[in-house]
DNA sequence: AATGAATGAGCCTTCATTCAT
DNA sequence: AATGAATGAAGGCTCATTCAT
């Protein structure tokens, strides 16, 4: 009733909740959304199935909850990327992350992207509205990022560069989290940045 | 002794068989493979459930000679590529098979990759053996020619830009099949052109 | 944090826990495990068949959790039996009880023997582990002290005796569950207790 | 339409008809009534599943037929019983044939025990008629054997003593099959044969 | 007589979701 | 807010049996 109580309800709330979303993660990653159960889930955030359902009223929705946090996490890759000089240094240091990160946490990579081909995944979190709306102006914002990048380096294009950018690193990490045993991440990574430069200084 | 012979069984069990696969395919394209179920599929092949299982020993099975089946097609990328004349012809040729076909068809393109990412659907593949193999080798073999294509475009290492090439096609498609109204496939079509075709400009 | 505390939520369990053992027991009798289904076992408990599955993790672990409760219980056979005077009376108090029980129950008997006829189920029990103790032990008591009233009767080889006892009632039991009609049980328990007899006798 | 062919033909049925009931045993043996597949029945016969359709109505009259030439068998064990001279002797090669057999063929003798204590398979058979008499008076020709080498013995009642005799017997195959490493089947002969003489002596 | 494709009922099991407390 | 017992709708799979040839 008090504030504090109010404060501290909202806090476990929130506690609770991101477990659950913690929690989620893991499991999606482990078995995929369809292979995961919510029993697992709640046992995964020691927390009782009942409670979950408080938080996310289906299983999508709380997917839809995993998918939002994704993507706000997903601005990492762009923070601070303003303040460094030169397109393709921040070019580089983009990808330098994504790819750490791809490799760090392979799994997270493939089950982002097999969400987003699930023939249904998508249109669920799009209608879940609440996510959908901020996953899309996280998206946008990346995008945004991208496209003065190819500005600054002076393609004709910028904004179809940002796309067939965006195309190459998803197929590149698609590819990658396919066999990432096999694959040479590092290589390509080198050829795309090599491939830019070469633009760079053709375009002059 | 038979009351069919040898010849007429056979042709049974193909027809049966190849009716089963392409219903499974119609189903996994709308629904996804776990969306899928053994009922539904049977009913669209017109076909009792019993009857699927004659022919694969589990849904996973199914799951396996479909996509045999879609490589044994997928052939069709670079059939007759040979008699093209040119490097950049071939590629040209390569994209514009893909893309119409992905336009095409792009429920399937969509399904294809969510199986290569799901986490388990390629180990299934992989454990089951049979498909395996053909698809192992399919793959090779395309694969083989794209190197060569870049082999004869005078590229420095062919085998990494073979690897490029496919990641970035991937990437393509992928992000074609996620949001098929807004993707602009044939400017990035043009795009992939060009830039292989500077590469040979450059070259001179 | 709990809406039920700790004693509350153990009691449901317990309740609806034995209400299935107990109807799985019935419909096991009447049909025999293989013939048996969770659906007429749930049935027959007043309960959902998903609630079933919920305390026994297959059918295989509902008949091994049944088999342990009919160990328990065939404990009753020996109880008290230390205080009865003589050897021979203890035979014959051995021998009431069971028959007595395998006629008033004949089904469970027949039920009983088939689970450890059955070419798996007993490599089931065992495997089950849980049950398999229990049972084990409880079996070990049994004859532990069949082979102590045929020590009391002076038998040169108390525990083959032993073995030949329990060979020679569960011959009984079988021929009589096989056609209770036909079968002359008493004169049987007679026929027994006179054989031991006289070997007592023959003593003298 | 010739003769010849008419017994070729009869020939043929029977040699698949035996073929089909030795296949059945087998399986039976193997897997239990219930788990045994009637596909796995005709491929273990090299014969095709409708082909056992032609024969056998169904699994159960095909159980039928294999307990039947079972008893037939059975047979074996008392043949030529009549000239041992000594009823005990008798007895003795009774428990040699019958315990040397459980001890070959053990799966055997647990399946025919299962069978005759499933809950329904007794019914079955009995139900099945054709093979139900043939069974029934074999069977009577054993219990008859047996009752003449009591009354030989000199046993006050020799149809109970019978009775009595065939429980033990089948309670010791019981108890072995169930264990047959641990079972001390040699040391239960002995011990059969020991009281026999005990009695033998003690009546004289 | 003989084949094996075809059927469909039935079974075990899983799991998202609800609900009383 | 929190619990976990309880539900019931599916879904994968098996298998006895039928049937056209």
């Amino acid at each position: 009733m008090s504030p504090r109580n109010q404060q501290q309800w909202a806090e476990m709330r929130l506690n609770a909740s991101e477990k659950i979303i913690s929690a989620a993660l893991q499991v999606f990653k482990q078995k995929g959304f369809h292979r995961a159960s919510m029993e697992e889930i709640a046992k995964q955030a020691e927390v009782s199935k009942g409670l979950a359902y408080n938080y996310f009223r289906s299983k999508e929705h709380l997917l839809a909850a995993v998918m939002e946090r994704r993507f706000n996490e997903a601005e990492g890759l762009i923070q601070g990327i303003d303040e460094i000089t030169g397109a393709l240094n921040k070019l580089a240091t983009i990808l330098d992350r994504l790819f750490d990160e791809v490799k760090k946490d392979t799994m997270l990579y493939k089950f982002t992207l097999t969400v987003f081909l699930q023939s249904d995944a998508p249109a669920v979190i799009r209608r879940i509205g609440n996510a959908s709306e901020k996953i899309r102006s996280q998206w946008a914002r990346i995008f945004e990022v991208h496209r003065a990048i190819f500005s600054e380096l002076g393609v004709s294009d910028p904004e179809a560069e940002a796309i067939y950018f965006r195309s190459l690193t998803t197929g590149i990490v698609a590819e990658y989290v396919m066999e990432p045993k096999n694959y040479p991440l590092e290589k390509m990574k080198a050829h795309v940045l090599h491939t830019y430069g070469m633009k760079r200084g053709g375009g002059d």
